[in-house]
RNA sequence: GCCGAAGUGGCGGAACUGGCAGACGCGCACGACUCAAACUCGUGUUCCUUCGGGAGUGUGGGUUCGACUCCCACCUUCGGCACCA
């Protein structure tokens, strides 16, 4: 009898043995076809989490799945390792965040090699190595050069407590937090770097040859926010231009007074004397007020009239100029024409302070509006009514033959607004990529030469949480000579958005020790594009829009082929703690993996949690459940080891054939789909099988079957896996063995169970022999004892016959 | 308010193209093994039942011989966005 299955003995000899035969190095193999699976990289937090367990072991069986397909599977790892931790740390503990960076890195990957993962750790690639930092930092000048990185002063977000602006996708929610603290954000006014992820909002909306789930498509959808309108240029009395923006040009002649945003440039100039006084107060009062009080949708509107007129382009009326903090600076142009009789929020204003409401769509079967009495604003649906030239145009055509009009008379045209802005990379912190720049006194903003870089961070800093970067108290480190007037110059001290980093980490991975350029082109020209990305959905509208942006504007440069950088893309749920609550320190309610490990094995712990949930929906842990699978792989390592002795019954060997051909069609077609949990189902259906065949079935056909399961458990298992692999003294590594291929025709039943209904309810359950005629079948349900007795000599008014399943009796 | 996803036993979940609802597990109950317990193995496990059957996949309708699956309306939960003009 056979030794007792002992994972903590096999896992870490063959984790060894496979590290020493460099058995999962992916190297360029022309002849044949390759495949890069990638899962999202971690950041060097400290310890792993089961939640990167979570993520990345299906996503490792399924490149280990598709390696034993015969691909050239290239599954790289590495770390995100820029970024606040390490500083907050820094400043808590006193470690340098680079020292702190790498002790974990070391300790994390210790952790990931206990998986038993088939990463290539050759192709390592961390974001605070000068060596990959000094390509960040390139690429950074590449979108320079280009155009796409450019400065300017702006209203910006900030998170008072990490003490940096963050990107207007960082903040979330509707109280506006800090993506990474949860700190409510603040506005601040300061100059700042900006990637212009706006010039490619139009081709991010096309998703062609994506395969993306829908829910992600429709969050960068929702993101990027497009919508069709009109830009109308209104002028002030005095001459100035007030463009706006307007989805609704067909209401243009029921526009009655105009709302600038506090902000706006134009308020100083229309703000009349005798208003001035209450002007200035409103926008002091809108300055102190939090983005949250500003933006919530239920308060009460509040504005202020600045004294100041301006002319309707399309009637050459007079209407009042008001600011209301109802209208944002930062969308549009700042400022609207205000049609109360068919926007709402026009509405509430105009009751508020009385202003006129003069409607101009009316739906022909309904009550004649009245602007005086109605108590909402009105739909669009009808005709236009009052609106010169195009009364009597029908409301589905009014928007198009106002454009058209607009451009006609040139005063306004067909435009498209975006919600997306572009995408602030400046950070006032110490652990990230310098921006290489350099501002001169004379030249001005000058990019660092090439050959300079990388800008490399000065290891002797202070932390200090000033709200500026650490890097501007340095006593040298800014200063510098401007490369194109050698005089003394003084670096950009700000560094980039880590998100930046990991805008490209998947082209680094191809060559990371590659010194020549950010990748070898020869590995890019044979791996890219990423074909299967696997990933949490929240980073749907930060890193995953990034990066499509950041390939996006390589293509334009010519660094890079192809529309998108990641062809296929699943995300996966989270973990819960076992109280189903979020897993967190101060809940006490974290679940170690390397615990876990130790009690039960890398295997065990792969398997339960690719068995326990819906992969992309995740779910509390259940301590109990991982039972399960501990019990199935002892079953599975004494079947394997007990064998089978006697004679085989010809049905059994049969039976237990047709099961692990239907169980190799299952795995494979659920492997494909990242459907995890039906897999491990399966591989339990089929030891469930050989338990119970296993005094009925010669050595052969029991062979026959184990050699399948260890094959189908290999991507899953692979420490067991591989070892009764070796117990059977087969060739070595099952890793490197073929998929089994899938015989449709040992899958097929020989019987099958028909299921006799008379009208819609299962009455009978028939066994008959697989492939009878519809008329057999027919014959046959009609003959079953149950049967007669419900027809009760009745004549069946319709019999459907569904070939292999089921004889349905209409009385 | 807008957009999206999901609602199936005590629990996690399965059901491929409209065709046996509850696969596979957990838990529980009973039995075997044991001095005993754990492990392991076996049997049972949606609910109700007069043991004939009846009801049942969030709710209410509809289409169909037949609906977890398709259509309409609604409810709940979760995620995202939100005075976006």
């Amino acid at each position: 009898m056979a030794s007792k299955y002992n994972p903590a003995e096999i896992e870490p000899k063959w984790q060894q043995k496979w590290e020493a035969d460099g058995l999962y190095h992916s190297d360029i193999d022309e002849s044949r076809p390759k495949h890069y699976a990638l899962t999202m990289l971690p950041y060097p937090s400290g310890d792993l989490h089961i939640g990167h367990w979570y993520a990345m072991t299906p996503s490792d069986a399924r490149a280990r799945y598709m390696r034993m397909r015969g691909y050239n599977v290239l599954f790289p790892m590495g770390f995100d390792a820029f970024g606040l931790p390490a500083e907050n740390a820094a400043i808590q503990r006193n470690i340098h965040p680079k020292e702190w960076t790498f002790a974990n890195i070391d300790n994390m990957v210790k952790q990931m090699k206990s998986m038993g993962a088939m990463f290539d750790w050759r192709r390592q690639a961390i974001s605070a190595d000068p060596d990959y930092y000094k390509w960040t930092q390139w690429f950074f000048l590449k979108l320079y050069e280009k155009g796409l990185a450019y400065r300017k002063k702006a209203q910006v977000d900030w998170c008072p407590k990490d003490n940096t602006t963050l990107a207007r996708e960082q903040v979330k929610g509707e109280d506006r937090v800090c993506d990474r603290c949860g700190t409510p954000v603040i506005k601040k006014e300061l100059v700042q770097w900006f990637f212009k992820i706006t010039d490619y909002a139009d081709e991010l909306l096309t998703y062609v040859g994506m395969d993306w789930p829908e829910m992600i498509r429709t969050l960068q959808s929702n993101w990027i926010g497009r919508s069709e309108g009109a830009s109308v240029t209104f002028h002030t009395e005095d001459g100035d231009d007030i463009e706006i923006f307007t989805t609704r040009p067909d209401t243009l002649w029921g526009a009655t007074f105009m709302v600038l945003a506090p902000e706006h440039p134009l308020v100083e100039k229309v703000v009349s004397d005798e208003r001035r006084a209450a002007v200035d107060a409103y926008i002091e009062a809108a300055g102190r007020q939090t983005d949250i009080e500003r933006e919530s949708t239920d308060r009460e509107k509040t504005g202020v009239f600045t004294g100041g007129y301006a002319i309707n382009p399309v009637n050459d009326e007079k209407i009042p100029i008001w600011i209301a903090d109802y209208v944002l600076m930062s969308y549009g142009t700042g400022a609207i024409m205000a049609v109360p009789a068919h926007d709402q929020r026009d509405f509430e204003f105009a009751r508020q302070y009385d202003l006129e409401v003069r409607p101009v769509i009316q739906d022909p079967d309904a009550e004649t509006l009245d602007g005086a009495s109605m108590n909402e604003a009105a739909a669009h649906y009808g005709q236009m009514v009052n609106s010169g030239p195009l009364t009597g145009t029908d409301a589905d055509e009014a928007v198009s033959k106002t454009i058209a009009y607009l451009e006609k008379n040139q005063q306004g045209q067909g435009t498209v607004n975006y919600r997306l802005r572009d995408w602030l990379i400046s950070r006032q912190r110490y652990w990230g990529a310098p921006i290489p720049m350099v501002y001169c006194k004379t030249c001005g903003v000058q990019p660092v030469p090439e050959d300079q870089l990388p800008v490399l961070l000065p290891d002797d800093i202070e932390w200090r949480p000033t709200g500026e970067s650490p890097l501007k108290f340095h006593p040298t480190w800014k200063q510098t000579t401007c490369p194109t007037c050698d005089e003394p110059a003084e670096r950009e001290t700000d560094t980039m958005d880590t998100f930046m980093c990991s805008s490209w980490y998947h082209l680094r991975y191809l060559s990371p020790d590659y010194t020549e350029g950010p990748f070898d082109q020869r590995e890019y020209d044979y791996w890219m594009p990423v074909d299967t990305y696997t990933g949490g959905s929240e980073h749907a509208t930060m890193h995953l829009i990034y990066t499509r942006f950041f390939h996006k504007a390589l293509r334009d440069m010519g660094i890079t082929e192809g529309h998108e950088p990641m062809i296929q893309y699943r995300s996966q749920g989270q973990i819960l703690g076992p109280d189903g609550q979020r897993m967190s320190k101060s809940r006490g309610n974290v679940i170690d993996p390397d615990e876990q490990v130790a009690n039960y094995g890398a295997d065990t712990v792969r398997a339960y949690l690719m068995f326990g949930y819906r992969w992309n929906e995740g779910g509390p842990w259940m301590t109990e459940n991982i039972q399960g699978v501990v019990r199935w792989l002892h079953r599975v390592w004494s079947l394997v080891h007990e064998g089978v002795s006697g004679e085989g019954d010809a049905s059994a060997e049969r039976a237990l054939e047709r099961k692990v051909h239907q169980t190799i069609h299952s795995v494979s077609r659920d492997i494909e789909e990242f459907e995890f949990n039906t897999i491990v189902s399966a591989l339990m259906e089929l030891t469930n099988t050989l338990q119970e065949v296993q005094s009925q079935v010669g050595p052969a056909a029991w062979d026959a079957a184990v050699d399948a399961l260890l094959r189908l458990m290999a991507p899953i298992t692979p420490h067991i896996a591989e070892e009764l692999w070796a117990a059977l003294d087969k060739p070595y590594s099952v890793h490197t063995q073929a998929w089994p291929e899938y015989d449709p025709a040992a899958a097929k039943e020989d019987e099958i169970t028909l299921v006799v209904q008379i009208n819609g309810k299962v009455r009978d359950r028939i066994t008959v022999p697989a492939g009878i005629s519809e008329a057999e079948a027919q014959a046959m349900a009609l003959a079953s004892e149950a049967v007669k007795q419900h027809v009760d000599g009745q004549t069946p008014k319709k019999i459907i016959v569904i070939e292999g399943k089921l004889v349905n009796i209409v009385l």
